[in-house]
DNA sequence: GATGAATGAGTGTTCATTCAT
DNA sequence: CATGAATGAACACTCATTCAT
């Protein structure tokens, strides 16, 4: 049981690993179970087909999100310091886990994305939209949906991370400036 | 030689409407070709390979917005007025081109957009960097990074463009949330 | 060892209703396995490979039409009506087991029955040979090869029962047409 | 235009020849390009898929055969010679293009062979139908459908040449007792 | 310049067969 | 014996690119 999901895991990584090195054209099948360790045709036993593959790719990565956040939020904590905690978190996640973001930043905005997977609900999204909820029953933040809320500011982390390491090797200086982002961001959407 | 720009505007606008339609994998040069009306073999008149249209598409598209929001500013105007156009404007222009929209979304996280790409200056960018310095300059906004500035706004207003769109038949009542969201980044980025 | 015997029938009854259903590219031995009731590898403990399944296949199906037509044969009537009964018992066991007529109407033409095949005596083609000598011997059919006889009515009988399965719900009235055809041949094949 | 006819000929033919000798199985695109000296991605410039190449040699093959009998059948002789030249012209043709009968036997009872084509008309049994029809309106043979009074002779002509390519080394004797077979059906279907 | 048939490397996928459990 | 995950050769098909017309 533990060597498949295990064979499981390391083909997913596998794929994680060459689309954001490649993008998601440069990611055949064959090189996917080649870098995982695996038969190309094994790939088809627990994915049906790489549509399937790259849906199972995100399943993965929207739990992994989900986990690492909600684990680190401190519910007794000001709802203040809980969205700078949220922010740092989802953060610093993105930046142990480039392959993630990497794949993450091109699944959004890619045809994969289809409606029906946008409508069905997913642990990640329902965190977030749980959270700002909670910022909004605790008069914390303003009354806006808190679905909008939430892909407002997952969006500008995206955004900031993509910056981060576009600019890791040109300025120092710009990482404290995007730090500021999240200041900007909270008085942005903290109730008057 | 309008005849000749006339088959490469034709072109490229084939392209972006097949790139929205179905999606960067989903648009063979062939496709292209036939919706633009032209052989298959008349696209490498005008462009080396696919990349390079890929490539040409985006000049195209970057000129496109720089032109319909440089023609909008209104440099008379106090800043806070000018950033609020700019916001208006920009997303006026991706929802009545939403094949341009689309294009975009998907390049800027696509490999085609290779730090190369990124590091030369193009129309577009200028812009943005030169008004977002502007207001810096005025002292409306905070002293941060134009560069950064003119990213963070951008991604925004992208990301709530498509939030409209997925939205569009849901909820009209989240319209009026998301337009508020130009307020909550003025109020994020307007000096103290 | 009839558990056994029971585990080959059902593999061979799946793979015939598979074989009528889909054809034989659409029979894929996972999907025979999956059918029967097996695993996939337990197909190899009864036969050697998937030809060999076919080759059991046929061995099987020759046995029962055999069986089912020799056991309704009345050696003391006359042969005219022996002709007939043989003509019609043969009829009815297609029409009562379709996927054999589906089979065997398939194998014929297929490279599966090899020249070897073919030589090699098997109990349906010796009983059928033996009936028409038997005819010719008692002076009530033609002085023919036996041989040509048997494949000449056995091919006219795998005609007309695939003519009447394509025709099922089109027109009744061809059914009593189709019955006469037996007369036809007997007319054409009697002793003058 | 005619290179182009040609190019698709030789694709046929090429197939034609491979499924003769390898069946349907055997008869990968790969091949059938590699036969016909062209790329395996030129046979997508003629037809759909594999499907369409199965049913575009069929409707060549069909064609074929109905030239080639309708062309030497004398309207102005007895009903009864026609009959016999028919089935002598179908059994030659047959015996001149081994690739085409090998083709037609296995394509018959294949899945290929689908409800819908066999519904569509096409020329040879069309003009197959006709020819009956005629005989029977002369009065020269029984009222019986058409249709199956053709299927009926093809059928018999299609197992006699595959019986004569079985024998073809073993026994001469057997060929002469096969051209009696067209008299034994003569006599089934002729007019009282 | 324009065409579009031809190319063939490359891709996703299938499936007969094996073998560790 | 039975299992079914794993294999990888083989397949159908796509598509960026070329080039003779």
């Amino acid at each position: 049981m533990s060597v498949l999901l295990d064979k499981k895991k390391s083909i997913i990584q596998s794929a994680l690993d060459l689309i954001q090195e490649h993008g998601f054209h440069g990611c055949p099948v064959s090189m996917v179970a080649k870098n995982a360790g695996v038969a190309a045709g094994t790939i088809y036993t627990y994915f049906e087909n790489k549509d399937d593959l790259i849906i199972g790719i995100y399943e993965h990565v929207v739990e992994e999100i989900k986990k690492y956040v909600s684990e680190r939020d401190d519910l007794s904590l000001p709802f203040k310091e809980r969205f700078y905690n949220y922010w740092k978190n989802l953060t610093n996640f993105y930046e142990l886990n480039p392959s993630i973001h990497g794949f993450y930043d091109q699944f959004l905005n890619s045809p994969y994305n289809s409606d029906d997977l946008q409508s069905n609900p997913n642990v990640w999204h329902e965190f977030a939209n749980a959270f700002f909820e909670d910022g909004i029953q605790q008069g914390d933040i303003k009354q806006l949906n808190p679905v909008v809320l939430s892909i407002l500011v997952n969006t500008n982390v995206n955004s900031i991370v993509r910056i981060k390491q576009n600019f890791k090797k040109k300025l120092e200086k710009n990482n404290m400036e995007l730090n500021e982002i999240s200041h900007l961001i909270w008085d942005g959407i903290k109730a008057d």
